[in-house]
DNA sequence: GAATTCCCCTG
DNA sequence: CAGGTGATATTG
């Protein structure tokens, strides 16, 4: 219960534990904030407090500027400017080979701002930052590919051995192949039939089987593969359909990823999507405990549970849209017509833009949940990276929708789908059996609560 | 670092 | 409602 007195001492310490919880009106202004709002704080006499947006607007209150308690709380303006920061870094640290101009550019900020922003949150300026990362990246890859050294210092964005050379010395005193010489794991393998090897370690332990199985049951066929131990897709990549194959070898606890050279230059997104995929990150030995601590027993926690991960944003919303209010099995058979209808080459996903002008009448489906697949696509086309907030405008699409490619598509551990059908129906049951979850004291792990009840069996 | 924008207070 | 203050985000 969210009482007055609490009210005004989180708005004063800003608490972001309230953030979305309540707003502040603000009667002398007729503005609205959210507890979070860095503006100076209001005399408590001229505040009133309201539970959500919609409560204060009715009542005649404006949306702070600053704060936006109007936006929904996916969208990038509601995170406010950290999030830039962290955009920032990501973009710098993924799309190695764009000009650090086109990045501020994409991100809707001066080249100023952006070396303002990156030093105020990370204390180093972007363009280091970025070499830090190639360094980084490129470092792993002595130690993890077979690739070669010129391969390596395209594939991370520098435009020449040299400046891998120069570059990786200054960082960490090394030669690149003083650097591969002390590689931890021989790579038994040399480059063979053109393809490139990248080996993804991983901390066990890791349920490979439930990941396989969860893959199978919706496999696309032509794009994915399954077999006992690998699963092979082909990633759309600027462009270009890369098939990368990701193999689980248990003995050295690692995945060994396989694609063509030819596509050296996009091996920084390669890993990054293969390790979402895979959930590479994942760290059990303290996800288990996370878990237990919200209230499961650990017979009811699988060791090294994953998210089952999805590589695009836009697959996602297109599985997900035509999962709604159906069966796994009807979802996946409308997915694979669509595929083998609209795919250019029966190994590529849709494009969004074809996906956008098709008619659609490969499948069947409500015309109102067309449209919504139709302006989906057309929004990915136009906007690739368009916050969620501008998803939830789409009729058709609403929060189930969102949360799912959250928890599915993007790395963030926390999403908890408490609106969930399935979810409520298995809290219920547990909570009959005397069991209570409490979901907020697993955070920042709740996809994994999320997860784990939706394999329990009852 | 100045200028601008925004919010809140007081009279 | 006007005028004044303090603070933040952003630009050039």
């Amino acid at each position: 219960m969210l009482t007055r007195e609490l009210c005004q001492r989180a708005r004063m310490a800003r608490d972001p534990r309230f953030d979305g919880r309540f707003f502040i009106l603000v009667r002398s202004t007729g503005i609205f904030c959210r507890p979070v709002c860095k503006v100076r704080a209001p005399l408590e006499k001229n505040v009133d407090y309201a539970f959500s947006a919609i409560e204060a607007m009715n009542k005649g209150y404006r949306p702070c500027l600053r704060c936006r308690p109007d936006s929904s709380p996916y969208s990038y303006a509601w995170q406010g400017v950290k999030t830039t920061a962290q955009r920032a870094a990501k973009m710098l640290v993924e799309a190695p080979h764009q000009s650090i101009d086109k990045i501020s550019e994409r991100l809707g900020i001066s080249a100023r701002y952006l070396h303002k922003l990156m030093l105020a949150h990370f204390d180093i300026p972007p363009k280091k930052y970025r070499v830090f990362h190639q360094v980084l990246m490129a470092k792993r890859l002595l130690h993890y590919s077979n690739m070669s050294v010129e391969q390596v210092a395209h594939g991370v964005g520098f435009n020449s051995a040299r400046q891998l050379q120069n570059h990786i010395k200054s960082v960490t005193g090394l030669t690149p192949l003083q650097i591969r010489q002390s590689k931890r794991v021989p790579m038994q393998t040399p480059q063979q039939d053109n393809m490139i090897i990248v080996h993804l370690q991983y901390q066990g332990p890791y349920d490979w089987p439930a990941l396989r199985d969860f893959f199978a049951k919706r496999l696309i066929q032509g794009n994915e593969k399954i077999s006992e131990h690998a699963f092979t897709k082909t990633f759309s990549i600027n462009g270009d359909a890369v098939e990368v194959t990701m193999r689980y070898m248990p003995k050295q606890s690692y995945f060994e990823l396989d694609y063509s050279h030819e596509y050296v230059h996009h091996c920084a997104q390669i890993i990054s999507m293969a390790s979402r995929i895979l959930d590479i990150s994942a760290n059990p030995s303290v996800i288990a405990p996370a878990l237990e601590l919200c209230g499961l027993q650990s017979a009811q926690i699988r060791p090294g549970l994953r998210i089952p991960g999805i590589c695009s944003r836009f697959e996602a919303g297109v599985r997900a849209i035509l999962g709604q209010q159906v069966s796994v099995t009807a979802a996946i058979s409308q997915v694979n017509k669509l595929h083998a209808a609209l795919s250019p080459s029966a190994h590529e996903f849709v494009s969004p833009h074809t996906l956008s002008q098709s008619d659609l009448a490969c499948i069947k489906l409500p015309e109102t949940r067309k449209n919504a697949l139709r302006s989906f696509a057309k929004l990915m086309h136009e906007d690739p990276n368009a916050d969620f907030e501008k998803w939830l405008a789409i009729k058709g699409i609403g929060p189930w929708t969102v949360n799912y490619v959250n928890l599915r598509a993007t790395d963030n551990p926390d999403v908890w789908l408490d609106t969930d059908l399935v979810i409520r129906q298995r809290l219920k049951a547990l909570a009959e059996a005397g069991q209570a979850i409490d979901a907020d004291k697993c955070a920042p792990w709740r996809s994994y609560l999320t997860f784990s009840l939706w394999n329990l069996e009852l």
